[in-house]
DNA sequence: CTGAAAGCGCTTACAG
DNA sequence: CTGAAAGCGCTTACAG
């Protein structure tokens, strides 16, 4: 059974391929008859344009791709699939294909950024969970190609990023945490690479700075968004500095590792010690006690970032290459008023 | 910036374009120096064969796709991927090209599968999150290019499925249930229309008879994989017979909802009553008590499929087209002996 | 409103 | 060992 095309579809109808082509694209000046015609025969046949010739004839620009980097790494968080579904939808609601390419650090170092985009014609990309200290990152900013990045801010002339507002987050996380009496708040944060620790850590000395409270350096670590690092510091911090009574972590993975080295010292969560995470992911609703924690909606970032990415594609004019996406406070049992 | 194309680099090289075609497809009988040059031509030019060009000019089959059902729906469990990454791992070792189709019930209902085959030039398509009432499944049987199901079993000719051996699995749980002196042990199982619904369910039986229990209707629920309905089943069931002990349920969705109502009815886990999951979803390890549960590798289950797709792809004997992933109990703190 | 034809970037017999 | 050329399945000016 050979798969059917277009020639067969235009000698049913008795049409030419041009003609059967023209309908499938939308265009207005055909023939009412001969289109429904067309449609009816290709229906039966079960005919669907190739896309490989489609994309290949056409100077249409209409591939999107998700570049998704270090898949199995990001796995516990699952944000990933959040963010392919919000990409995905956006191609779908606006006929965009849509391709996804998984990547690894290792592969990065092998093949170029323009050469995988090349290869598959894409006309833009979404990158999700890139690193800055990523091979990728220096190419990103020369790219012809518009690119849009996932929680990254870059310079360049179609590059773009969405993420939510760390800086603000962060800052109304810790505020919480002031507001509830806690003065001595530790902050386990990421990777030092990460732009959203450095955002974060902003927000964390901001909020800080605001209740006009002594910064204290030995209580700002970095865990390197690691469940077992953050833990290991956690307990350090909980052992030389007795006064501590919060933790504001930058990634709710982290604050499971805190939360367990909160459990071990024998405190309590969260009459004693208060935990406040970054995330939201489906696992924070299900600790004991329930992590309160920055909601972050993937999905709609993913959206967002595929809609950014359609308007360069577009070029229509960009007023800011960066949108933020909003989030909240989900407050749920690890916070609570510090004990007098 | 145009791309280059393989014009360009027979341009630079000084041979036609067939040479640099026969190069990059690892023909042996190549010139060693044209070789060379081609290749340092190439990297200088970053030239990457088109994809959609070669795919349509070629008449070799090594496009792969994964199909993903309902992403939206999968995503709490996260099992998606974790699939996607065995199979994507193994279009790299393999050297196929990998392609992701997000699908939904809907869409099935519009867009016929042949035609989303078709459109990517597919040779072979793993199909995850399928059920057994979608549009889908009656074409499948059908279908001229072969496919590979997760956790569903079909007939056909270049048809295969992967999946743990459900019902042994089953079998195993409700068995260590019955060795820590449990007797009256509750079904919670998932849609009826579910393949793996069934096989649980026969292990679930086999265990009950091999120990000569009477086996109590009553006891069996379908709770759809629901969290919620689980969580209302459970209270049900608690309410009605308080000589049930223990609850073994097909999901580990499922056994939260367990977990929720027990709470809720003011017994304890495990103390009064024992809970088994079933997929150790990354949430089950978190839970409090962590929930003991068969655990099932899907990236293996992923990687396998596609193992077992390349096998009909290639036209290669197919002795068993059925393929049982190894399956292991986890036992956690969920479980304990029955009180006397 | 529709057909004929060039062209997209490759692969692959066919010759030599 | 390598070149010339047909062909994969489409799209899209160009004519009429």
């Amino acid at each position: 059974m050979k798969k059917t095309t277009i020639k067969d579809v235009a000698k049913h109808a008795g049409v030419s391929i041009g003609t059967v082509s023209r309908v499938f694209n939308g265009y207005t000046d055909i023939g009412e008859a001969t289109k429904i015609k067309v449609l009816k025969i290709a229906d039966e046949l079960e005919y669907s344009p190739n896309l490989s010739a489609r994309s290949l004839s056409s100077k249409k620009k209409r591939n999107i791709a998700l570049l998704l980097n270090n898949l199995e790494l990001n796995n516990k968080a699952n944000l990933s699939m959040d963010v392919l579904s919000g990409v995905y939808q956006y191609t779908l609601e606006m006929d965009f294909e849509f391709f996804l390419i998984p990547i690894t650090t290792a592969q990065q170092k092998e093949k170029s950024l323009q050469k995988f985009l090349n290869e598959r014609d894409i006309s833009g990309a979404v990158i999700q969970g890139l690193r800055t200290d990523d091979p990728y990152i220096k190419e990103i900013g020369k790219s012809p190609i518009p690119i849009v990045l996932v929680d990254i801010e870059l310079e360049g002339d179609h590059v773009g990023s969405v993420s939510v507002d760390n800086e603000l987050a962060a800052y109304e996380a810790v505020s919480h945490l002031l507001s509830l009496g806690h003065e001595n708040i530790a902050l386990i944060n990421g990777r030092k690479e990460a732009n959203v620790t450095v955002r974060r850590e902003a927000g964390y000395l901001k909020a800080m700075e605001t209740k006009q409270l002594e910064i204290r350096p030995e209580l700002i670590q970095y865990a390197n968004f690691s469940e077992e690092i953050a833990y290991i510091m956690a307990l350090d911090l909980l052992r030389n500095y007795p006064d501590l009574t919060a933790f504001f972590c930058a990634s709710d993975i982290m604050a499971i590792g805190v939360m367990k080295a909160v459990k071990e010292i024998g405190k309590t969560i969260p009459e004693e010690i208060s935990v406040f995470g970054f995330d939201d992911i489906t696992l924070a609703q299900y600790l004991s006690p329930p992590l309160s924690t920055v909601t972050q909606d993937m999905k709609d970032i993913g959206y967002q970032a595929a809609k950014l990415l359609s308007r360069f594609i577009l070029k229509e004019e960009i007023k800011d290459s960066h949108v933020f996406v909003p989030h909240s406070l989900t407050i749920r049992e690890t916070t609570k008023e510090r004990a007098k």
